[in-house]
DNA sequence: AGGAATAGGTCAATCTTGTTGACGTATTCC
DNA sequence: GGAATACGTCAACAAGATTGACCTATTCCT
């Protein structure tokens, strides 16, 4: 393969990240919608979901958004009982992220689109791709501060 | 594997998709700021970059955006001479988009972070990872209309 | 020839998501 | 008792997108 071919192959994926990306929001923004949510609304409920007791700094790093970006949708979210914040019992300051039942019923329909895409896709192509495409993907993730929540995720 | 288990790992590439698509636009983006450009303007630079000639209406079904949204940046990419626009010989009606010179020097600068960050990763995973994740991500990308000019790319 | 359709441009109003900066409160640390 | 931390909130502003309306130029079709 030539430099230049090589270069060619690249672009191609820096393309395919963009085009896979649409993809994936594609179905949840279209949920979200009949809900009065955003796609920063269901971000707040997907980390909250598979980490209760996350603190708003922790979404914070995670989100990577300012304190005021957060604050409003946040609200929002309580105020229409998708989560509920109770402070720490050692530290009072911090308050602890829960998803309430709705809130939890409506993560599982936001995700569960998302989750049915990339089920039909492991079958096609099959779990060893998979294996290598997560490979790829961790390399990509982890420059970013939320990264190390990965695990407990 | 319990059904639980596995609903888990698809929930953390979900989330790896995340984190991974801000990796990849970090450094363009601090890129752009000093040109006083965005994300979109990138983005044309982009398509029109690998695909000379393309006309606004191929732009818009590859970027999937309404033509209102799209004039705008076209046009300041056009005052900032990064672009030049010649109608096509069979039809006048149809606009031609082409990088200047200097339009193809800010494409290089913003594309080559991108590029040596892939390829560090690629250095560190190997290729067969590479090809296995290029198959996930084409198949996260069939469905989007613009997907049909990947192989001119 | 003439009307419909297509490619493109643009104005206006509006929305969402985000930013920076400033300020306030409660709590904990030292 | 003062500094630092966690969180909340107000205001001003910018970017990026939307819908809707209207315009020109060109081509297609009958």
């Amino acid at each position: 393969m030539t430099a230049s071919e090589h270069e060619h192959a690249l672009y191609k994926k820096i393309a395919l990240f963009f085009f896979a990306y649409r993809s994936l929001n594609e179905k949840p923004d279209r949920i979200a919608e009949k809900y009065a949510i955003q796609r920063v609304h269901h971000r707040i409920l997907f980390f909250i979901g598979h980490l209760p007791g996350l603190s708003v700094n922790e979404l914070l790093t995670i989100l990577e958004v300012t304190k005021q970006a957060l604050n409003v949708p946040l609200r929002q979210l309580r105020e229409k009982n998708y989560i509920t914040t109770d402070s720490d019992p050692h530290d009072k300051r911090i308050k602890r992220l829960h998803l309430t039942g709705s809130g939890s019923e409506l993560l599982q329909e936001l995700t569960a689109v998302q989750m049915e895409q990339l089920q039909a896709i492991i079958d096609k192509v099959g779990a060893s791709h998979i294996a290598a495409w997560t490979k790829v993907m961790e390399e990509y993730a982890e420059e970013r501060p939320g990264s190390k929540y990965l695990d407990s995720l």
